[in-house]
RNA sequence: CGCGGAGUGGAGCAGCGGCAGCUCGUCGGGCUCAUAACCCGAAGGUCGUCGGUUCGAAUCCGACCUCCGCAACCA
């Protein structure tokens, strides 16, 4: 009897300027719905929570671009993201947003305990202003010429040509990005986190976690060994509101974006558990020293997970820290990083317009950036599909299926089994715990790989046993064979449902179930805004296979499609 | 000397102290139930460079070279 775990799993919250693209989702998507499909399907407790994250300078720069609001742009791209998480198969338990009316709550909520603790310090600092609309300009959307070496374009945080550290206000004619409007140096004030606070709490409980990935671990210990205190508000119109008398009116002064944006974590969980009629639910994943955090990210937001996030709920008091920080590297394509500005990019919706999203999964999780920096490539991307998935497992589920569906018509009766078909079973079987093992470390790659050997020792058993002949002259035998090798496809079949949702669904079917073993997620519209949501069984059904003779298999279909055409390179850029 | 990662057969990766592995590709063979799919065998690497520790190093240590990331907003 296993014990039932409860588990929360926190995806990076996209940033809402625009449609993701495929380097996104291998690092905080893809890994996190792989997690939550598995936990869910070995009867753990599952809440997966995310959003899109929608404030700060970047939106309201893009927004002034196309002329419309902050909110209507954030909207915009809100609506692409849902809809590209969906056709991907992310069973998030809540995807919502950081400008919902709740989201706002509990951000102010958390920043009033944080300073009635006294843990925010005001400070004023200078700041660089654009004049025109009285915003904050961070440093890197300030040009001007480099100090040092006298480059025309460095930016205000560091210059391209020499390298070298910057100050805004060090550069010479400052200007900000892309035009020849002036910047403005003034002095501000604003709140600080006092994060060195929690340093030695901080560097203790990053030692005490040697599951994390080594990276994660010696990065973040680094981080917290020189912490300073940082800024949570800002000077913007794009906000949340800061809850304090003569802030909370001004309507230049905004929390800043990353303070806020981490909060999601907590306040999507209490929107779920609200919208679901049980608004104290969340304290079980929350306030609950036995469940287990998973956040999954690019590599890039570590410390916000592994320093800043954590010094928040230590501040605050009583709230679950991350357990588990699964951060990927990056993905480039055809040997250069995605860039958004110079176009180097795929988007989701490109690929799943032309591919299926179990071919896009499946290229994430087994040669995405688990452990350093991947190249995607179009050709890659093809000869997995067609030499891994269709060849190894796909052939081997539709020969099976064939060869058993058109003699038997059914799972045929088991004769006695030989001892090759027994070490083969055992073999399956087993592969279930490893793959089980590596899937609670995080380590995709490895569960995958170990399925999709253990599916190419089926087709090895298969060919040894050519139960296509022995029909010819022993029934029985062959049935025993296919039935062998049924029990290990649906074995398999389980082993591969967290990575491989709509193929698995669509086999579990054609092996005669009419259950949902994967299931998908669905929008609902809150009155507010749009959430995905979704009705997960969660039921302990990582087992092995209890396959029983005479159910009906239905006519079998190629599980993957073939795929001939390697697209040109940038086909799906814009 | 800012900090951290990574450099392994043609490609992509795993291994991280004990005869150098996997997938694909290549070459040869087998099979033909299956989406020209499946199976067997072979060739191919002095594991970035140089030095050190050790009975023994891809694996530990030092130096160097190259690539990537870094406090928000391209994950």
């Amino acid at each position: 009897m296993r014990s039932q775990r409860t588990v929360l799993i926190a995806p990076a919250w996209p940033y809402a300027n625009g449609p993701r693209h495929i380097g996104h989702v291998a690092g905080l998507a893809v890994p996190g719905d792989v997690l939550a499909r598995f936990e869910r399907l070995r009867g753990s407790r599952v809440l997966m929570a995310s959003g899109t994250d929608e404030h700060g300078t970047p939106i309201t720069f893009e927004a002034d671009k196309k002329g419309i609001a902050p909110k209507q742009f954030a909207d915009e791209n809100n609506a692409l993201i849902v809809d590209d998480f969906v056709r991907l198969g992310m069973t998030y338990d809540i995807f919502t947003r950081t400008t919902t009316a709740n989201h706002y709550r509990v951000t102010q909520g958390l920043f009033l305990t944080l300073y009635e603790k006294g843990y925010l310090l005001r400070q004023k600092q200078m700041g660089a202003f654009d004049p025109a609309s009285g915003r904050t300009l961070p440093d890197r959307y300030i040009e001007g010429k480099c100090p040092i070496c006298g480059y025309l374009e460095a930016r205000g945080d560091q210059c391209d040509n020499c390298g070298n550290q910057l100050d805004p206000i060090d550069l010479i004619n400052p200007h900000q990005r892309g035009s020849d409007a002036p910047v403005e140096f003034r002095e501000t004030e604003h709140f600080f986190f006092d994060l060195p606070a929690f340093g030695e709490r901080l560097t203790q409980w990053i030692e005490s976690h040697d599951n994390w990935r080594p990276n994660v671990r010696k990065y973040s210990l680094e981080f917290a060994r020189n912490l300073k205190p940082r800024a949570i508000t800002r000077d913007l119109d794009w906000g949340v509101p800061v809850p304090l008398p003569g802030w909370e009116d001004n309507p230049n002064k905004k929390i800043y974006v990353w303070f806020d944006a981490v909060i999601g974590y907590l306040s999507a969980s209490i929107e779920w558990a609200v919208e679901r009629g049980e608004p104290e639910a969340w304290k079980d994943w929350w306030q609950n020293d036995s469940s287990d955090h998973y956040y999954t990210m690019g590599k890039d937001n570590i410390t916000f997970h592994t320093v800043l996030w954590p010094a928040i709920l230590m501040g605050a008091g009583d709230r679950h820290l991350p357990d588990d920080i699964v951060a990927s590297e990056f993905l480039h394509m055809e040997g250069r990083k995605f860039s958004t500005s110079r176009g180097q990019v795929i988007y989701v919706k490109d690929v799943l317009d032309r591919y299926d999203a179990d071919a896009l999964r499946y290229y994430l999780m087994i040669a995405g950036p688990e452990n350093q920096d991947t190249d995607f490539t179009w050709s890659e991307f093809i000869r997995r599909n067609n030499d891994e998935l269709v060849a190894t497992w796909g052939n081997l589920v539709h020969r099976t299926l064939v060869n058993a569906h058109r003699n038997f018509g059914s799972v045929p009766e088991s004769g006695e089994l030989t001892e090759p078909d027994q070490a083969l079973i055992s073999e399956v079987e087993s592969a279930l715990d490893y793959v089980a093992a590596q899937l609670e470390e995080a380590r995709f790659q490895n569960a995958l790989k170990h399925a999709m050997g253990t599916a190419a020792r089926v087709n090895v058993y298969l060919g040894t046993e050519q139960p296509w002949h022995v029909i010819k002259t022993d029934r029985g035998r062959a049935g025993t064979v296919l039935y062998v090798a049924l029990r290990c496809v649906d074995n398999l079949k389980t082993m591969l449902t967290p990575f491989l949702p709509f193929s698995s669904q669509r086999l579990h079917a054609m092996l005669g179930y009419d259950d949902v073993i994967a299931p998908q997620p669905q929008v609902k519209d809150v009155g507010t805004h749009r959430i995905i949501t979704g009705d997960y069984p969660q039921e302990d059904r990582w087992r092995p296979s209890q396959l029983e003779s005479g159910r009906k298999l239905s006519e079998p279909q190629p599980l993957f499609k073939r795929l001939d055409e390697v697209p040109e390179e940038g086909a799906a850029s814009s």
